[in-house]
DNA sequence: TTGAAAGCGCTAACAT
DNA sequence: ATGTTAGCGCTTTCAA
């Protein structure tokens, strides 16, 4: 097989710019002293020759490959892409790159798949989580350092980057408060997902902090659907409540509050308020109106969870429950006063 | 750094075997001939060791490195991640791992990640459209084989997969006439996408197979969105045009068109049938009534590249633009009769 | 059928 | 400051 291989290696740059190996290598690298003078030239011809290191040969003596795995719970999952994105992004500037697989939510496939990466010899591992709750460690399957994104490590000696939820309801309920609403209805999610139980807590919280009670109750569980919105706000209406703002858990749930809300005749913003979660653009920008919502800021938590993986590999990792800060989106749907 | 690398080589599966380095080497890879005794015992030995082999040392010297690398345009597209799915498990199957690298839709950066992934030395490239509007070759900027998803290269002689639009017009109109349904109207999207072009241009010869013609033309082009299908569903009922069935380039256009038609007080699928495309579950699923609707197969486009890619890392490649066949997907919105 | 030896491309002592 | 020399872990002639 006539192959033309990219086949420009050290020994080539190193005959063609007149020096040893060695002195090539040094110069190219950086680390040990060289003449001012020869690393310049022997970075011209390198240039010249188009020459690329070869990551194998590398790897073979450094105990460090320049590739980490990402295990991501479920690709499909409109939450994972985005953290996946800052993820590649960060290892990118690192000029490492990212080996992708995907659990398909299996723990059978993911133990698979760990060895697959371990085999593959990555330096590091992220775990990217497709939902805010918490998952086993997987510690004892691997060797090397481990990152956890979005859903945290039951074991508090990992490290695992996940949203903050207090701040977001606190974001959420101050901007409604500080537009003059008082009577505020809270709507979570399904129960069985930590940040349904957080928003709530959350917002419980953040209106004793300003001296209210959420109407309605604190039990507004449900599902994340557009459907459980509607639901509740027709029931909360039946009820004969009286409330001036509505905070939804995810946007989905929103959407629908709101199409309730003007089936019930009454007008959003004015009568109503409504903040949503999630800034799924899906949803946020494109009810009417636009819904005022929490963006959990995922590509930055990408980043920060490569960052940390990266300080890990260093010999330095950072133990513990980080929580990337989110931030609120104002939109239509809270625009007045 | 007392270390405890994972350390296992062959050498000391050599050792404990009582073989040569080189025995070892030969009994683990089934190439050359080696003693079924001795072969059994070096992979028992080998097993109880836990050894894996340094596919660093291998791809050293074997030219062929067990990596490919994934170039997509925008992973932020729904359609990328289904097939990138696909793509992942095809490899996973050939136990050789999928480095991910994205363009955000930047020729910059999509050079510069080339670049990146020839730095690694992947074994080939499969490169992710985010439409199927063909897209500019990038073998002038490789050395290695590549094969296109979604986005077919503008080159002829590239091996590219995209979805079969035509064949899913046929699909769409043939199944709303074998309904009865004989007054059809087309409802296209966004006409600098080839998939608007290709959908509405099918469709029309598939009537035309039929022996019967679109209703309201064709050239109902618009956008994707909801809006887009309510208005011209509006649009249509003001013209005071009759038509019994609608098929929409979308699922989103289909679900506009199917909320305006309730609000003209026409029944879906009673008085109009609606057929939608992409099987977005989101829109198809949860419209009411549920819409009928083509799904492109994307995991098994995804499939499709990633072994065509395989072949053509062997040196066998299929140039050409393939079509991957797409299916219908019966729900209530075609239901009745 | 097995083993000895040479090298893949690079880095890192050690010498000069 | 530069060059020489060993390897890293594996595959692959070539001999035995």
């Amino acid at each position: 097989m006539g192959k033309t291989n990219d086949a420009v290696t050290l020994a080539d740059v190193a005959r063609a710019a007149g020096v040893s190996i060695a002195t090539a290598s040094k110069a190219l690298n950086g680390k040990t002293v060289v003449r001012e003078a020869t690393r310049r030239h022997v970075e011209e011809v390198a240039r010249s020759l188009a020459f690329t290191p070869n990551p194998f040969a590398r790897a073979l003596n450094s105990s460090i490959t320049g590739t980490i795995g990402v295990l991501t719970a479920d690709l499909a999952n409109r939450f994972v892409v985005p953290i996946l994105l800052g993820v590649e992004d960060a290892f990118g500037a690192d000029s490492t790159s990212v080996i992708l697989t995907d659990a398909r939510n299996d723990s059978i496939r993911e133990s698979h798949q760990l060895r697959t990466l371990m085999a593959k010899r990555v330096d590091g591992i992220v775990v990217l989580g497709d939902s805010d709750t918490s998952r086993p460690s997987i510690t004892d399957q691997v060797t090397v350092p481990v990152a956890y994104a979005f859903a945290a490590s039951q074991d508090p000696e990992d490290s695992s980057f996940t949203t903050d939820n207090s701040q977001g309801t606190d974001l959420a309920i101050d901007h409604l408060v500080s537009r003059g609403r008082r009577r505020i209805v809270a709507i979570s999610g399904d129960p069985t997902f930590s940040a349904a139980v957080e928003r709530l807590t959350g917002a419980t919280q953040a209106m004793q902090r300003h001296g209210l009670q959420l109407v309605g109750g604190e039990n507004l569980y449900g599902d994340w659907s557009e459907d459980w919105g509607r639901q509740c706000v027709h029931a909360l209406v039946e009820a004969g409540l009286h409330f001036d703002a509505i905070f939804c858990a995810s946007d989905q749930i929103a959407r629908g509050a709101i199409e309730q809300l003007r089936d019930e005749n009454l007008r959003v913003p004015e009568d109503v308020a409504v903040v949503g979660y999630d800034n799924w653009e899906l949803f946020s920008v494109h009810s009417r109106p636009p819904i005022t919502t929490i963006d959990m800021n995922l590509q930055e938590l990408g980043r920060a969870v490569a960052r940390e993986l990266i300080d890990a590999i260093k010999g330095q990792p950072h133990p513990g429950v980080h929580r990337v800060p989110v931030r609120l989106i104002p939109r239509a749907s809270t625009t007045r006063l």
